[in-house]
DNA sequence: CGCCTTATGTACGATTTCGGACATAAGGGT
DNA sequence: ACCCTTATGTCCGAAATCGTACATAAGGCG
């Protein structure tokens, strides 16, 4: 369990944040006059599905700061095959790297799900990330939960079956994209998952014939939400606890010395 | 399995660091004078063989900087099942979440190869890695390597055989070990790689039919490096490089502005 | 030395996933 | 409306791994 924070402690925010609705959540829990000297050094962009952001082990030149969009981090093994290490949207930033003082991503990144983005250079990051800057701590805080995250992964590919991770992939997948549908072909959930699309088809099958799910074509909708947790594995409530805790967190990580 | 506490902790000695030849590689890589102002809240500590250094979701104590010693990061699954996520040697520190802000770890941390380490109250870390103190410079390039290794494990336990990587698993330990020997059961080995210890005895067993490495009752030597690294994925040597890399660039780490 | 715990060896049917080949159908473009 | 690309469906033997049970043996200890 994630500790929860004070609990009366509920400082006082006179900024509507909900003058960005969607924004990124690291960006919008900056302080207004932080996010204000960063913006000159932002630039809105959309990232578009099937983008590569990141091709692996070359040199990053911009980081994200996602909005709708949603970018995977995708390892590939020396015989081609590939595994999603992670998924980044609005709750992060895609170039972690960068932050941790790195010049290459061993990674691929992926636009899975299309949408807006902050883009920044990593030359400017580089700057802004030093000596205990806000963003610095938000960043910091955001790389402890993703490593719990891929830490659950591992646990997750080694010990639940295709039709667990198929489950808490689609229910990840829903929740970012909101709506409860989104574009995506077999194929591209065969190479998150790590496992042939045959065993995809299979499986998003027998989600659909428990009406849980339906599918046409390159489009998916989640139909019943719980009905699929219940299919899932523990890994979904997993991560999105950990997500919970570190948004609940945020502001904490900025008012400490 | 209890915890057999590190009752018998060492009493400081006051060593000068080249005194201590295998020493923690991130203490080695501080000026000296920055390494000296820590030392009061070092603690030398010798970590047991299959100690319990965290248990999962607790708060944690102290982080250790492994000098001999080596630990696993351990994540267990709802139903029991294990998987090691994560293994850390005199590169790095057994509390990386303190480092990153948090106060409790998700995984567990279990003493692979016994051996010293040295002990700082999480509280002291967090003093120290403020503001781009040297420790944080060296802790976040840690970090990012760390990161990158455990991408590649999630490659690894979704692609690759469980004798590629029994062959990766033995040549790392006994990387750390040094001789090439260390101590080790069959069961413990089939609960870091996630599968069963029946397992392990038969890809063990093929690979002491090879010449490649023998054992009898607890204790593995690796006779044929080369040999076995054949039969090992890329992950082995991915994840060597990274080491590799990580420690020639610490000087450099601590130079940029 | 003999006992007893525990590490390792062996067996075997069950299950999951794989690899590869091929069939069907959806839907956008012309 | 038709075509053609590509997404999805189906099949099947092979391979890896599993779960379980039980046998054997090593070695510490009294």
């Amino acid at each position: 369990m994630p500790s929860t924070g004070p609990r009366s402690t509920r400082p006082a925010r006179r900024v509507p944040a909900a003058a960005v609705p969607l924004g990124n959540a690291v960006l919008a829990a900056l302080p207004p006059t932080e996010y204000k000297r960063l913006l000159p050094r932002l630039e809105h962009v959309t990232l578009r599905r099937g983008e590569i952001v990141y091709r692996a082990d070359q040199e990053i030149e911009a980081v994200y700061f996602p909005e709708q969009a949603v970018v995977a981090m995708v390892d590939t093994t020396h015989d081609g095959r590939t595994v999603e290490v992670g998924v980044i949207g609005r709750e992060g930033i895609v170039g972690i790297n960068i932050f941790l003082g790195g010049v290459v991503t061993p990674d691929k990144a992926i636009v899975q799900l299309q949408g807006g983005a902050m883009r920044m250079k990593a030359k400017d990051l580089r700057k802004e990330v030093r000596f205990g800057s806000p963003l610095q701590r938000l960043l910091l805080g955001y790389t402890r939960t993703f490593l719990a995250v891929i830490s659950q992964s591992v646990a997750c590919s080694e010990h639940h079956s295709v039709d667990q991770r198929l489950a808490r992939w689609l229910l990840t997948m829903s929740d970012y994209a909101g709506s409860g549908e989104f574009l995506m072909v077999h194929e591209s959930i065969a190479a998150m998952l790590g496992v042939r699309r045959v065993g995809i088809t299979e499986a998003a099958s027998r989600l659909q014939a428990a009406a849980l799910i339906s599918y046409r074509r390159g489009r998916i909708s989640v139909l019943d939400q719980p009905g699929l947790e219940k299919r899932s594995c523990e890994c979904y409530r997993f991560i999105r606890r950990q997500y919970e805790g570190l948004r609940a967190e945020l502001p904490r990580l900025l008012s400490r010395k």
